[in-house]
DNA sequence: GTCTATAAATTGATAGAC
DNA sequence: GTCTATCAATTTATAGAC
C-alpha cells in the first residue's frame, strides 16, 4: 500500500460517497460532514482532497459524464433504434432509485442551474447535454436530417426527464414503464411514419 | 391599521417572499434570513407567523395550489382542447422565469422528494397532481375513455416538466419555445388520429 | 403584536501536531 | 499523508423586553 494509492483510494471513496449523497440528499442538503462520514475519511480530511465542497462537486459530474460515456459505449453493438430504446428502458434498470430519488443527473442540473454565477452549473449541463448529442447522433444514423434529429433528441430527453419526474413525486414504478412504454411508442411511430415518407 | 390587518399583512408578505425564493434558490439553499429580509420583517419575528420552515413551506405549497386553480378557472371559457393549449403555452408567459429557475412546482417537487419521510414531499406531489388531474379532466371532455385520459396526461405533463428542465439547463427561450410547440403538435396529432377512429 | 438579543447546533474551511 | 482540534460564520429557533 503505497501512499499514490492510498490517496487515489481514499479520493475516490469520496467521491463515490458524494455522488451518492447529491443523488439521495440533494446538493444543498449534503454537508462534507455526511460525506466523510460516508467515506471513512475524517472531517478534516476532506480538504486535502478537494479543496472545496465546489470542486469535490466537479469531480462527481466529471464522474457521470464517465458513466455515461461507459454506458454508451457498452450499446455499440446494437443497431441506432435499439440504442435509443435502450436509453428509453435505462431507469427502469434503477427503477427503486429513480423513483425514490429522481434521476442523478437531471435532479443535480436543476438544482446547481439555479445558480447561473456557479461553475457547477455549467458543468452540470454537460450531463444532460450528453444524453441529448448521443440521442440525435442515433436519429441521424436513422436517417433524419441533423437539424430535425436535434430537435427530436430534445423531445425525447425532455419525455424521459419529465417521466422520472412524475415517477418520483409519485413514488410509482407503476408510472415510470407505463410512460416510458408509450415514449417507446412515440419513437416507433416517428420511425414508421418517416419509412412511409420515403416509400411514397 | 388593526392587528389583524398587519398580522394578515405580513403573513401574506413572508409567503410571497418564501415562494419566490424557494423558486430562484430552491428550498434548503433559501434561509429564514433571505425570507426575512424580502419579507421586510426581523429574523425573528418569522417565527411569530410560522412556527417553523416546514410550516411556511405549507403555506408555499397552499399559496401555489391556489394560483394553479385560479389560473383554470379563468381559462373556463375556451373548450377543452383549447384549455390544453394554453397549460401547455402557460410557461411561455414567464419564459425568462423558467429559463433561469426552472419550474416552480416542478423544482419544488423535485427537492421536496429527496426526503420522503417529510410531511412536504406528499404536499408537494399535490402540485403536480393538479396538473394531471386537471388535464385528464381535459382529455375525457374530448371523449378519450378515463384510464387512456390519464395516461396521456401523465404523457402531456411529463412532457411540459422535462422541457421546461432542458429550457433552464440550457438557459434558452428558444428550447421553450420550439419544444412546447412539438408537445402541442403532439397533442393536435391524438386528437385528429381519435377523429378519425371516430369517423371509421 | 413586535422587536432585539441570543441560544444551541451545524456549516465549510483551516491550523498545526504527528 | 493523516489526523485532531478548532475557527468564523451561519443555521433554525427561543427568551424576554417593550
Amino acid at each position: 500500500m503505497n501512499p499514490a494509492y492510498d490517496s487515489a483510494g481514499k479520493r475516490k471513496e469520496l467521491v463515490r460517497a458524494a455522488k451518492e449523497l447529491f443523488h439521495h440528499e440533494g446538493f444543498h442538503k449534503t454537508t462534507l460532514q455526511m460525506i466523510a462520514r460516508s467515506a471513512g475519511v475524517p472531517l478534516g480530511n476532506v480538504h486535502y482532497y478537494f479543496p472545496s465542497k465546489q470542486s469535490l462537486a466537479e469531480a462527481v459530474i466529471a464522474s457521470h459524464l464517465s458513466d455515461l460515456q461507459t454506458a454508451f459505449a457498452s450499446w455499440e453493438s446494437e443497431g441506432p433504434l435499439e440504442r435509443l430504446r435502450t436509453l428509453i428502458r435505462s431507469p427502469l434498470r434503477s427503477a427503486d432509485s429513480v423513483v425514490q430519488f429522481g434521476c442523478p443527473h437531471g435532479s443535480l442540473c436543476q438544482e446547481l442551474q439555479k445558480d447561473a454565477e456557479s461553475p457547477l452549473a455549467r458543468a452540470g449541463a454537460g450531463l444532460l447535454q450528453a444524453w441529448i448529442d448521443w440521442s440525435a447522433e442515433q436519429l441521424t444514423a436513422l436517417g433524419w436530417e441533423a437539424s430535425v434529429a436535434r430537435q427530436m433528441a430534445g423531445q425525447l430527453v425532455a419525455a424521459i426527464q419529465g417521466t422520472m419526474l412524475l415517477a418520483q413525486t409519485f413514488r410509482s414504478p407503476e408510472l415510470l414503464t407505463d410512460q416510458l412504454g408509450r415514449v417507446e411508442s412515440w419513437l416507433e411511430e416517428q420511425q414508421s411514419s418517416s419509412a412511409e415518407r420515403r416509400k411514397a
